[in-house]
DNA sequence: AATAAAATTGATAATCAATTTCAAATTGCT
DNA sequence: AGCAATTTGAAATTGATTATCAATTTTATT
């Protein structure tokens, strides 16, 4: 029922500023703490997670967790981009993610439900792996 | 060079028989430490933690990471059951992992590495969404 | 069985991300 | 301005994991 007000403050206009200047960055709380305090001033970590937890709560960002143990990352969910829709490639050398829109994805996920019973959901989903120059460099 | 010795102990036999007990389970280093404090007696948790490394140094438990962010799961790797090689669903709802040993799989990183220069690691690669009876109690 | 060398254990402390708390500041509205 | 609801942020807390290091256990060798 009631839905709570929505106060507009800097704090989470900074941290959207954030995102829609880094759209393909995968970044941690901390990344933007550090942005935060170089460019716009002082701000609470407090404050980075509850914005980061409400702009994963409306869809607007993913969160995800790196082997690498450093922490959650999170990155931009661009609605144009259909990163709802594709999935996701990282690479577990590089960090770099790869966005997998491609026509045969729908197939895998429509052979997964017919098959496996089993409903893939894209914004948790990241496929790890090697991208082509980190496979060459080994 | 020189590999350390190995010594055998009761502790990193118990963990090993809690996943031989637990062959489907993903577990977290607190429920091995329960497992141990109630069948088996005393243990530390750092040994716990140092047993699964081993393992999972070994190749033969898998870790990651799950979103709820209780911790790192581990689980064992049968390579009877190849789980090196094909893929791992889990349901974000029951927690339920199937094992996705089918052809198709094949021909999806095979297009993967053709089309999108992109090696998939299985062991780190899980693929999240809902099963089958957890859709249907939607 | 006794011994020595090497590895493992476990209690404790240290880390570090993330959450909670709560008083103070900010926001939106009239 | 005045007011109530919400947000902020500094500090304390939690919880998982790692590091430390003396004591114990294991293994190989007499």
């Amino acid at each position: 029922m009631e839905n709570k007000r929505n106060y507009h403050t800097r704090q989470q206009e900074a941290v959207a500023e954030y995102f829609r200047l880094n759209p393909d960055v995968c970044a941690t709380a901390d990344d933007i703490y550090l942005y935060f305090m170089r460019e716009k001033g002082k701000i609470g970590k407090a404050t980075i997670y509850r914005c980061l937890d409400r702009m994963v709560e409306n869809g607007e960002v993913k969160r995800f967790l790196s082997d690498g143990g450093d922490g959650a990352m999170y990155q931009l969910i661009d609605p144009a981009n259909g990163c709802d829709r594709h999935f996701h490639l990282k690479c577990t050398s590089c960090g770099r993610v790869i966005h997998l829109d491609c026509g045969f994805m729908a197939a895998f996920e429509k052979h997964i439900v017919g098959h496996h019973g089993f409903r893939v959901d894209n914004t948790r989903t990241i496929i790890y792996g090697l991208c082509e120059t980190c496979a060459a460099a080994q």
